[in-house]
DNA sequence: TTAGTATATGAACAGATATTCATATATGGA
DNA sequence: TCCATATATGAATATCTGTTCATATACTAA
């Protein structure tokens, strides 16, 4: 424990428990890499079609409306964070989701943006 | 619907109820603004410590290994977000949380990476 | 009032990031 | 083989972002 609570409103060894129970440094740091992903229009609208349908690069760049080269970047930044995968079929590459947590992610962001006053 | 799928992998009429049920780009937005906040360590931590107790501004700095100015702007951030609260004793401001998804948020990215190979 | 403390805030800077553009790679057809 | 298409990738750039620093504000106590 690196210092006491200056403030007094809980006891040090409340402070203490707490500190510990932190996840180490490169937890958090992934954590925050995996949140950032979500953290871009354009990859999430990539993320909400992938959540609906296999789909190549070319027509991904289609329905959101960005470059090819834009789309196979933000591709390469879901497949290095595992969220993606993909298939190949002759030059045509088809990509799909990976990962089983982007619903409950949806739902949580939605409802916090649908509690707006 | 702006373009024919042109692998024609799924049919036009999908292509088109998969475009309709995208939630529209202010909405896309907000989620991608609200993960943002999630993007960052710092942040994270401080987030992680409000879920467990209501603390000052210089208690979270001091938790966090930050300055209290950093801490200051960061927490700005997260009120505009709506995830915190404050309240004033003398020149205290005490925070804590106001919000109900990031036990989940962080349970779901927790999982994510420990599904790590 | 004056001094001291806690917090907030604006400007500036350094580092990160998403896109574009040019180019490379890979596959299939002529 | 040569050409066309789909995708990937590196470099460059413009924008965004988190921190620091200086300063302002708000409150308390003397």
């Amino acid at each position: 424990m690196k210092e006491q609570c200056l403030c007094k409103l809980i006891s040090p060894e409340e402070i203490d428990k707490i500190q510990k129970d932190l996840p180490d440094a490169e937890t958090i740091s992934d954590m925050a890499e995996f949140f950032k992903v979500f953290g871009d229009s354009s990859r999430l609208t990539l993320i909400y079609y992938l959540s609906r349908a296999e789909l190549c690069v070319a027509d991904l760049a289609a329905l959101a409306g960005m470059s090819p080269s834009a789309v196979s970047h933000q591709l390469k930044t879901l497949r290095l964070m595992r969220l993606v995968k993909n298939r190949k079929e002759g030059t045509v590459v088809y990509y799909s989701l990976d990962d089983s947590h982007i619903d409950s992610l949806f739902k949580d962001a939605l409802e916090h943006i649908l509690e707006e006053k």
